[in-house]
RNA sequence: GGCCCCAUCGUCUAGAGGCCCAGGACAGCGGGUUUUCAGCCCGUUAACAUCGGUUCGAAUCCGAUUGGGGUCACCA
């Protein structure tokens, strides 16, 4: 049976490292028909950060990757207090400062064959020094109490970051000590920032709910994390969560470090807003912003439609639509005076508003000028480029329009 | 610095000895569609870190070098 789990510290918000490692487990135990567990490691009570905890389960929750049990740390004190005194009785422990500390045996080698890569990682026990196992506030540290829950709760594999290697001889110890059978490990290896170097605020360790806020889907965040890192082999790169857990393994997990690439994400959640249908993408923009909730939802519809192939982000539709909502600053130049004068003629003389009588007006304008479209643009929106003209004047309405253009003149 | 991990286009990767003078995707560049910008379509630039082995044959196996990363807390 196939048992895995995630164990953060509720000492800040995950970034896009921690939760792809979510991911991958979750990924692993859906593969395999078992169980995905979240254990909250809150064993260092100095540095919680109120509210950490509730983040991790919102995203987790937002992405889908809903845990099978859950554990808290901090309400098993005994349970690590008890294996603590065990090993001062088998003399593997000792006493000091308050503190319980480990002596690795020194002589053999401790190794271990690593999931990814499918290879042996060895180191020489002289190398590892003493470590606490229970600190002087009676808490336990990392090393006792993930060895203690993984063992209880049966965890099967392993899977966490490549930070954590230099630690795993030391888990290793602890499990022969205890006469259990480790698990299997799989250590991810992590994700540098675009600078090469580890993945730092300005970059990819913005929240994960920094992401949403800023109008990413979950469905193209949790494509790009799964392909950071790993690939199902061949061409393959837009995956939904099924076929995802599907074809998910650990063998081809890549051994190199991947490089957080901004500009992928932002590629992934263009074609995963394009995918969308007009009625979802209309529900999860006004989601993200009330004050569109005012806009008439025929209008608002047709506005989704014209920019939905020009959206990044959710949150690009608001500049977007900008424009139609408040009126631009516009200063006009001399010759844009004139064309000003030209357009307000034309479009007074159009009876039927609508877009195509209007893009004519503005087309003869523009022959008469020899100008092209940006020109246009600047005139009614003050910027050189956004949704199609036509269709926006044809929103705004022709009397607000030659009201605009009055004020330009 | 010690220990450990890693190394294919700028980036994510395919590749598990001949199918590779290395394929796909993003980004870039050029062109087409066109109502600007996007989108879409077409094309294009660009990589096996280096040096030695092993082999009839190496991106693929081995070693060294170089480079990058991780870790050295009563933090996880």
């Amino acid at each position: 049976m196939v048992r895995v789990r995630i164990a953060p510290s509720p000492t800040g918000i995950p970034h896009i490292g921690n939760t792809r490692t979510a991911l991958f487990n979750y990924l692993f135990a859906k593969h395999n028909q078992g169980k995905f567990i979240l254990r909250i490691e809150d064993t260092d009570q100095k540095r919680i950060v109120p509210g950490a905890k509730e983040a991790i389960v919102e995203i987790l929750t937002w992405l889908g990757l809903f845990p099978d049990e859950q554990y808290t740390q901090s309400e098993r004190l005994s349970l690590y207090k008890e294996h603590a005194e065990l090993l001062i009785k088998k003399a593997i422990a000792y006493k000091k400062d308050g503190a319980v500390w480990v002596r690795v045996n020194t002589g053999a080698a401790i190794a271990w064959d690593d999931a990814i890569g499918n290879k042996k990682i060895q180191f020489n026990s002289n190398d590892i020094e003493d470590f606490v196992v229970l600190k002087s506030d009676g808490f336990p540290t990392y090393h006792l109490a993930s060895v203690v829950d993984d063992h209880l709760t049966e965890i099967s594999h392993v899977i966490r970051g490549q930070e954590w290697i230099s630690s795993t001889p030391k888990h290793l110890f602890l499990y022969e000590s205890f006469g259990w059978k480790p698990p299997i490990f799989a250590h991810l290896p992590v994700i540098l920032g675009p600078d090469k170097a580890k993945l730092s605020k300005r970059h990819g360790a913005k929240s994960v709910l920094d992401y949403r806020d800023e109008g990413y889907l979950k469905e193209a965040l949790l494509n790009f994390m799964v392909i950071l890192g790993w690939s199902p082999g061949g061409d393959k790169e837009i995956m939904s969560m099924d076929e995802m857990a599907q074809l998910f393994d650990l063998k081809n997990v890549n051994t190199a470090n991947p490089i957080f690439d901004i500009g992928k994400l932002q590629w992934l959640n263009g074609v995963y807003i394009r995918q969308l249908g007009i009625d979802e993408l209309s529900e999860k923009i006004k989601n993200k912003n009330e004050k569109l909730k005012r806009i008439n939802e025929k209008i608002f519809k047709k506005l989704v439609e014209l920019a939905q192939s020009r959206m990044k982000t959710l949150n690009e539709f608001d500049e977007l639509v900008a424009p139609i909502v408040e009126e631009p600053k516009v200063v006009l130049s001399q010759n844009e005076k004139e064309l000003a004068r030209k357009l307000n003629v034309g479009f007074s003389s159009i009876v039927h508003w609508e877009s195509n009588a209007i893009f004519t007006t503005i087309k003869k304008v523009m022959q008469e000028a020899q100008v092209r479209m940006p020109v246009m643009y600047r005139i009614m929106t003050g910027k050189e480029s956004g949704l199609p003209l036509p269709q926006v004047l044809e929103i705004i309405g022709k009397e607000k329009v030659l009201e605009r253009l009055q004020k330009l003149l």
